[in-house]
DNA sequence: GCCAACGTTGGC
DNA sequence: GCCAACGTTGGC
């Protein structure tokens, strides 16, 4: 079993979106290499930490995990979305995701400064100055880690 | 809105 | 294959 962050804009998608939809397609990821954990790396049933970006207070909402195998994503194909690729073949397709569902929403998120100012978290990859990957591994160490704040009652 | 960091594109 | 230009991400 492996552990990953995976980013989402709130006012896109956030974790109150999955708690109301319990599951969902991974769509719009448009980088090779985040694509590659989904479609290489990804089993069903690894632990997800669901993070808001791009928000006024960045971090870890909450959790999810890996409800399925890849598959093509579907907005690759579709005009009206703003994912659509011209160059991606049906019998080829070049952007696959997976489902994830909905585990747990954090009383209060792991907030990316509370992430920063932990000494023990200073290799998560999410951290990484100029990381801009919507998908990163995850240590099982920095995982307990941050589902612990997260958890625990303040 | 700014800007650093990084990925992608395309001319050569 | 190089690399400049451009686009995107994401924190602030």
């Amino acid at each position: 079993m492996r552990y990953w962050l995976m980013k989402s804009e709130p006012d896109d998608f956030s974790i109150a979106d999955l708690a109301r939809k319990k599951r969902e397609p991974w769509t719009g990821v448009r980088n090779y290499q985040a694509r590659n954990y989904m479609r290489d790396e990804m089993r069903v049933g690894d632990g997800v930490l669901f993070y808001h970006s791009s928000c006024p207070v960045p971090g870890v909402y909450g959790l999810g995990t890996v409800a399925s195998a890849p598959y093509p994503d579907p907005t690759q194909f579709d005009p009206k979305s703003d994912y659509h690729d011209l160059e991606s073949r049906r019998d080829e397709p070049r952007w696959v995701l997976v489902d994830v569902a909905y585990a747990k929403t954090f009383a209060a998120p792991v907030t990316l400064e509370m992430l920063k100012d932990d000494p023990k978290l200073e290799s998560l990859v999410a951290l990484r100055k100029g990381n801009r990957l919507s998908i990163t591994p995850v240590e099982k160490a920095h995982y307990d880690r941050i589902v612990a704040a997260g958890t625990q009652s303040r």
